[in-house]
DNA sequence: TCTGGGGTCCTAGGACCC
DNA sequence: TCTGGGGTCCTAGGACCC
């Protein structure tokens, strides 16, 4: 049996751990930029406020409703994530952390009987211990579990837990699932669905494994095997290394000289350095993108993209970033008004394996030990305190973040004080 | 009239996830 | 005026190899 336990409306639930007068009150919060919702609790989602709402659609909205409007707060949820999946981790040493909220925990040695009792307790120490509300759904494969543990945020709000194992009430949640809301099944597959009058999870059981195989891929008949109860994913307890790192931003105001960009292309290159340091390896190729905001329709439009081959690969900041600079010199054009640039990496390897280049000196030893310096000294005193030049100081594209909350776990200043 | 067979690697595009 | 960011997998097609 796995368990899916996923966090209630994760960002909003955050927010709410130290600043509970917001309990039963309607909470948002917005992507980077403060652009879109992308999490919403309960109360913000029974108003009607839709995912993904771009946040100056419904301003008025959530100021006549009184909804308590946040900036993300990575530093927040990452912290609090965290801390959720520790409590997790003291319930079985089988957990495979999902994403920032959810896990799902291999509980196949656990007596069947005594399931719901476990799943329950799991829930209430989540909450004691972290202020975080979760839903915990059970069953034999991954997307099963997934259909319980929708099964108990929608109809079992208090309780919480569900867990799948006869046929009969596996048959009862497939029949109360709509189709696009089974794991694996996006807008198009489920448009494909409803055209041939598929509109449950059950209907979607009933299908015959060629015709699925041949219009959804073998990944629509992993699905299908699934929820048939033949599991086809196991759990993932290391994470395989990444294949690709991307760091971009959408830019707070409209960019238009070049300095500017090269300014956020340098930025952008020098975290995914950082980030390929933190897991010990390096990058064969760099991609650098830009791009004009296509909401604005009168504006005229600018995609471009252009790869850059490193010589050897590698993680050091200063390389990265001339990569990335001779990119972008490739594709700036004058005369548009920049929405977004970033950099993305792939041809990731470990760095012990580093091919090395035929024609360059190898200055690898120094090279590691100036980014070494750098990253502890960072790490020390704040992001950034060294950084390259070529990032520049002001940051005049920086994001707008205008409804931020303390961060009351990571940063001293922020700690919350208690007045008796 | 006829034109081999069996591969790999890379990229682009489309689907999906959170 | 204002519309996020970071990933995965699969397939098809082209270029290439012997």
């Amino acid at each position: 049996m796995y368990a899916l336990v996923d966090c209630n409306n994760f960002y909003a639930s955050c927010e709410r751990v130290f600043n509970p007068k917001m309990e039963g009150k309607p909470v948002v919060v917005l992507s980077n930029n403060d652009g879109c919702v992308i999490a919403r609790s309960n109360e913000a989602k029974e108003m009607g406020v839709p995912m993904g709402a771009p946040a100056f659609e419904y301003e008025k909205m959530f100021e006549q409703n009184n909804v308590q409007v946040f900036s993300s707060n990575y530093a927040l949820y990452g912290d609090l994530s965290d801390r959720v999946m520790k409590v997790l981790s003291r319930f079985t040493p089988n957990i495979e952390m999902y994403s920032i909220d959810e896990a799902f925990l291999d509980l196949s040695n656990f007596p069947y009987h005594d399931l719901e009792k476990y799943c329950a307790n799991i829930r209430r120490t989540v909450i004691q211990e972290t202020g975080i509300p979760v839903s915990i759904g059970a069953a034999a494969t991954k997307t099963l579990a997934k259909v319980a543990n929708r099964y108990a945020k929608k109809r079992k709000r208090e309780i919480g837990v569900h867990i799948l194992n006869l046929q009969e009430e596996i048959n009862h949640a497939l029949t109360a699932t709509d189709i696009e809301d089974v794991w694996g099944v996006g807008g198009q597959y489920a448009k494909l669905l409803k055209g041939t009058g598929i509109r449950t999870a059950f209907e979607f059981t009933l299908l015959q494994e060629e015709w699925v195989r041949k219009n959804i891929h073998v990944t629509g008949l992993k699905t299908l095997l699934e929820l048939r109860g033949v599991p086809c994913y196991s759990l993932e307890q290391v994470p395989p290394a990444k294949q690709g790192i991307c760091t971009s931003r959408s830019f707070g105001t409209l960019v238009t000289d070049y300095t500017t960009l090269q300014e956020s292309v340098a930025t952008f290159a020098s975290r995914c350095s950082e980030k390929l340091r933190k897991q010990h390896s390096v990058a064969a190729m760099l991609q650098v993108f830009v791009h004009t905001n296509p909401f604005r329709e009168q504006d005229p439009q600018y995609f471009n993209s252009k790869s850059v081959i490193l010589s050897t690969p590698t993680n050091v900041s200063y390389d990265m970033a001339k990569a990335a600079i001779t990119g972008l010199k490739m594709i700036y054009r004058k005369g548009y008004n920049y929405k977004k640039t970033g950099v993305m990496v792939t041809g990731i390897t470990p760095e012990q394996s580093v091919q090395l280049s035929m024609f360059e000196h190898p200055k690898f030893a120094k090279n590691k030990s100036v980014m070494q310096s750098v990253d502890r000294i960072n790490k020390i005193m704040g992001r950034d305190k060294v950084r390259l030049t070529a990032m520049g100081f002001d940051r005049t594209w920086k994001l707008r973040q205008e409804k931020k909350s303390p961060c009351y776990t990571t940063r001293w200043s922020d700690l919350l004080t208690i007045q008796v």
